[in-house]
DNA sequence: CTGTAAGAAATTGTCGACAATGAGCTATCA
DNA sequence: TGATAGCTCATTGTCGACAATTTCTTACAG
């Protein structure tokens, strides 16, 4: 897997203003490496020649623009995902867009509301808290794997991004901090071997993404390089142990530095809970 | 629809005995809760008056169909699914197959192959290595979270369990016994209160009942029962971390009962491993 | 009898049209 | 002014038809 460039330039999106402009920001925005069964990935985005046909970018790709923005903090949670505005931002057909949002949908980071349309997941404080502890429940597993089998190249490569990282925190490039902070946690996952588990922690991220956005105040800045840090020293030592106890450190003060509650009370839901009278 | 005239209609295909026929059961076959969004769930098949029209099955429906085959062994891994049998034994359109295959592929219990069609997954050594390992990470910590929270009922019902898998077991009754030991785990997910490592541990426990087809002895032969009950104890005790060790012990003892190892080497993907040539 | 090639059949993938549902707007009335 | 009812418009859901691809069958040559 390639050193993933995911510049994206997807614009914000907020729940108000729906207009599909900022989707067809979208259109020119990250690109990713993804692959299925049988297909080969392509760039993503094949950028037509003038008066050229392009063909449509694959499955993979659109999915990945999507995490891509909501990683990034682009997509805030509870924003809709109108079907036509992805359609003309991806330049694709409605089917193809629909085949995406369920796979998004079953990841977690979109929720479909039959009739209603796809709208970015807002997860609630309980599923936060959850998100956060399946994180260490998972996270501890990689760890623990990862110490024994971590090879010098994945460790330096997990030292540069601890070093982006922080630059791009002093930098205040918030949103690249985040980024490279889910791409930390991923890494190690794969250096650690588990698809299964990477995986999942693929869709846990995402969803992190969301609720620091949603329960995140402005002082939300991590430490997260020196632990980053601490967490790699800890690898190269091979002490399986001592990592994942500073992963639990670690991941216990992300999640503290939130404040996950219950924000405002959905008034929608009130509406829709007596049948269709 | 009447005790289904398709009997005979549905074509049986390839891969050796990957007949329809067991999809066809699975039609009438078990039934499970699941909740989507909105939609209020219904029985799934909606047995219609003589000449009457009957909705087809939700979505969900569908799903549990298909997982409840794979997780009783009805349906063995790198069976094909092809879309219009489907059609036909649920009764629905291709489109909404098409779109409950997306589902299945998503989460690991089906493959789909472009332009060759879907296929039970067939997880290899490598990947059932990870399930298991993926499982040991997950229920620690659903063990640790339900030993402090468990309530008497859920104790009472997880012991109804194990007495019944312990029945089902010694009446040699086999696709009920690993179908109930699956519910255990289940059962037991829900009374931690994490919905996130609960959906994890669906997936898992379906991918397990896959990896056991292929890669079990007859001598399978689970101590599930004993093991499930000590478990139990020592949830009834609030003992989390001895709870913990008995289920790392249970899956390791699961998974070592298992002769996992790649069998055949798979001729197919050579053909199609280089380009359209 | 084996291997290759061409044709036929079956299956999957995609698109567009139409139906169904929900959201927004305006007019009316208290 | 505020609320409600009805209407209009926009969006989503579904189905059928057609195109693309693969697989099976048959014919033929070595």
């Amino acid at each position: 897997m390639q050193p993933r460039k995911i510049e994206a330039s997807i614009a914000v999106y907020c729940a108000k203003l729906t207009g599909s402009e900022e989707l067809l920001k979208a259109a020119r925005g990250a690109t990713a490496g993804r692959e299925q069964d049988g297909d080969v990935m392509d760039d993503g985005m094949t950028s037509a020649a003038p008066g050229e046909l392009r063909r449509p970018p694959s499955d993979g790709a659109i999915f990945d623009r999507i995490v891509a923005a909501v990683l990034e903090q682009k997509l805030a949670g509870g924003a809709k995902l109108p079907e036509a505005a992805l359609c003309e931002a991806f330049d694709c057909s409605r089917s193809q867009i629909r085949r995406v949002l369920v796979v998004l949908a079953e990841r977690g980071v979109v929720a479909l509301h039959p009739n209603r349309g796809a709208f970015v997941a807002k997860p609630s404080a309980d599923e936060a808290r959850d998100v956060f502890e399946a994180r260490r429940a998972i996270e501890r597993s990689i760890v623990l794997a990862a110490a024994g089998r971590i090879e010098a190249d994945a460790l330096s490569e997990l030292r540069a991004n601890a070093r982006a990282g922080g630059g791009a925190e002093t930098a205040g490039d918030r949103s690249e901090s985040i980024r490279l902070s889910g791409e930390f946690h991923l890494r190690l996952a794969e250096a650690a071997g588990n698809a299964v588990l990477t995986r999942f922690l693929e869709d846990l991220v995402t969803r992190t993404s969301l609720i620091i956005g949603l329960y995140g105040s402005r002082a939300v800045r991590s430490c997260s390089e020196s632990e980053h840090d601490a967490l790699i020293d800890a690898l190269a030592r091979r002490d399986g142990p001592a990592a994942a106890a500073l992963m639990e450190h670690h991941l216990k003060h992300v999640e503290s530095a939130l404040d996950i509650r219950d924000a405002e009370q959905p008034p929608a839901d009130v509406r829709r809970l007596f049948g269709p009278g």
